[in-house]
DNA sequence: GACCAGGATATAG
DNA sequence: CTATATCATGGT
């Protein structure tokens, strides 16, 4: 008995300057999330690999953190995804010194970087639906941006019940691509949404577009290039992409509102900022754009 | 009732 | 190449 639970528990070790209580406010802060769920400090989560719905509930103990399955026992190729997944979530493998250090000698970022100290991007290691969150979110504000995801989730996603509580994953690319524009409408995307979202499925199944493919590309100018040319994929799409999913730390989604307003508090304006001033400002944040916005963006 | 939201594209000049 | 209309709808 106690051999079994000892056989579903994983223990990832975390780097020294992360704070799990940081992460997880940022888990918290959508009302309208149906990808996880936390409930007393953990996170639960599932994902679907090999054709099987693996939930796993993520804990934190100093220095470790701690996955349980409580549905299945996993298979060791399972418990290898899903400790790639946990350290792409968290960022874990990011050393984060340097950008202290950059942010300490920067008036700006100090006071942000120590209160909350040991935050650190949180991802979203599923390619297609980090993609997909960037269109969704494209030029509306957030809160129907999370209406909208939850409705495309709920009809489309499958799901799993633990606990009474409902644990959905993101649509499959065989499902989105076989929709139409019309499919999506009904769940209020504008049609220009539903043509990018469907296409970039269609274009992942066809192995033209995949994380491999981006991370393929030499430089981060390249990737970024290559996942621009992508229709319905603009600048900040790709860089907002590179950012969560494929945790490059120069990402830097410059013209993002929230950056914008976050800078505009911060240097106490009663304006936005000029893209010169974002420019000069970013000079400072050389390497650690991506970090230096996620940063900001919690700061509002 | 404007005006702005985690923008991108199509089209016109 | 730059400028503008369009998108869908919730929040302010």
């Amino acid at each position: 008995m106690n051999e079994k639970v000892q056989l579903s528990q994983l223990s990832i070790p975390t780097p020294q300057d992360f704070s799990f209580a940081e992460c997880l406010k940022h888990l918290m802060k959508p009302e309208q999330e149906w990808l996880y769920r936390v409930i007393d400090n953990s996170i639960y989560k599932l994902l679907k690999m090999d054709d099987e719905l693996i939930l796993f509930i993520i804990e934190w103990q100093p220095g470790n953190i701690i996955v349980k399955f409580p549905l299945t026992q996993p298979s060791t190729i399972q418990v290898k995804k899903v400790t790639t997944f946990i350290s792409e979530w968290f960022d874990l493998e990011k050393d984060l010194r340097d950008f202290y250090e950059l942010a300490n000698n920067d008036p700006i970022l100090r006071p942000i970087v120590q209160s909350y100290y040991g935050l650190r991007i949180v991802g979203i290691p599923h390619f297609f639906e980090a993609i997909s969150w960037a269109i969704i979110g494209q030029q509306i504000n957030l809160t129907f941006a999370y209406t909208l995801k939850k409705r495309l989730v709920e009809k489309y996603g499958e799901s799993l019940e633990y606990e009474g509580n409902k644990y959905y994953v993101f649509p499959s690319l065989e499902i989105v691509a076989s929709l139409t524009v019309e499919d999506l409408k009904l769940l209020q995307f504008s049609a220009r949404k539903a043509e990018y979202i469907i296409g970039i499925a269609q274009l992942i199944l066809q192995g033209k577009l995949s994380k491999d493919l981006v991370l393929k590309q030499k430089t981060f100018e390249q990737k970024h290039l290559f996942l621009t040319s992508i229709r319905g994929i603009g600048p900040w799409t790709a860089d907002y992409v590179l950012m969560k999913s494929l945790q490059e730390p120069t990402a830097f989604p410059i013209s993002d509102v929230g950056l914008h307003n976050a800078l505009k508090k911060q240097l106490n304006l009663d304006r936005k900022p000029t893209m010169a001033e974002l420019k000069e400002l970013a000079m400072n944040w050389e390497g650690w754009q991506a970090y230096a916005t996620f940063y900001l963006w919690r700061s509002l």
